[in-house]
DNA sequence: ACCCAGGGTCATA
DNA sequence: TATGACCATGGG
């Protein structure tokens, strides 16, 4: 259950908050396609790291990535953690991008074959795949993550707990009804995900109310 | 020392 | 469908 009308002006009071927040952090697609599969369950900072060594080897690159021995890639992104498996996730997106043509290849793709294809490379789950689709590719696609639950469950704007494609769906038809054109929904789509990640990483938390919340008092403690 | 971080897969019931 | 184990580093 989604009260989707108060989507709009939960985004309007966190815009104002925060200011805009020009996501992703990341140079190109390829970039940007490598941090979201580094960044599964782990800190921005730490994937940093690993990007930066990988600029410094001369490797981002989707040729290299591609070709390079599995541990020699674990071991430039080591400082991303889970090294051993995201070499191999890694390698398996990019090398599938080749087949696909490339970068450019996939630029070329509607949004839900892109989708599709996406989820069909083993490592790439709902949520990278639309990090990628929203932040590499401009898709109109809202991503779901631990935070968009616990923000929405604690402000009762979600009720339940709706499995990935029933509360992405309900929050993107909710901003249809709400009468945004497509490209409105891509820019507000990628400006609400970014703030929510930067609402729940200063105040949301395993903390009750920290009393400097910008949500206030309809924020309900515990939900999430 | 413990907890968590911008998840996903696989095995099991 | 729904848990649980597993992957592993770095900061608080």
């Amino acid at each position: 259950m989604l009260q989707s009308g108060r989507l709009l002006p939960v985004y309007d009071r966190l815009l104002r908050h925060f200011g805009h927040q020009d996501w992703w952090p990341g140079d190109s697609p390829l970039e940007i396609m490598v941090g979201a599969v580094l960044t599964q369950n782990a800190a921005w900072t730490n994937v940093e790291k690993a990007i930066v060594n990988l600029k410094q080897a001369d490797s981002l690159d989707l040729s290299r990535l591609c070709e390079m021995e599995a541990d020699a890639l674990a071991g430039l992104i080591r400082p991303a953690g889970y090294f051993n498996v995201k070499a191999a996730r890694l390698q398996n997106l990019l090398r599938w991008t080749q087949k696909q043509g490339g970068v450019d290849g996939l630029s070329r793709m509607d949004t839900h074959a892109l989708r599709r294809g996406l989820l069909g490379v083993n490592g790439v789950g709902p949520e990278t795949a639309d990090d990628i689709l929203l932040y590499a590719f401009e898709r109109p696609v809202f991503v779901v993550d631990a935070y968009t639950r616990r923000m929405l469950s604690r402000l009762g704007v979600m009720q339940g707990k709706p499995d990935y494609e029933l509360l992405r769906s309900g929050i993107e038809s909710g901003l249809v009804e709400e009468g945004l054109s497509e490209d409105e929904r891509t820019a507000v789509f990628n400006e609400y995900h970014a703030l929510i990640v930067m609402l729940c990483k200063d105040f949301c938390r395993s903390r009750p109310l920290c009393g400097k919340c910008p949500l206030g008092e309809s924020c309900s403690y515990p939900e999430g």
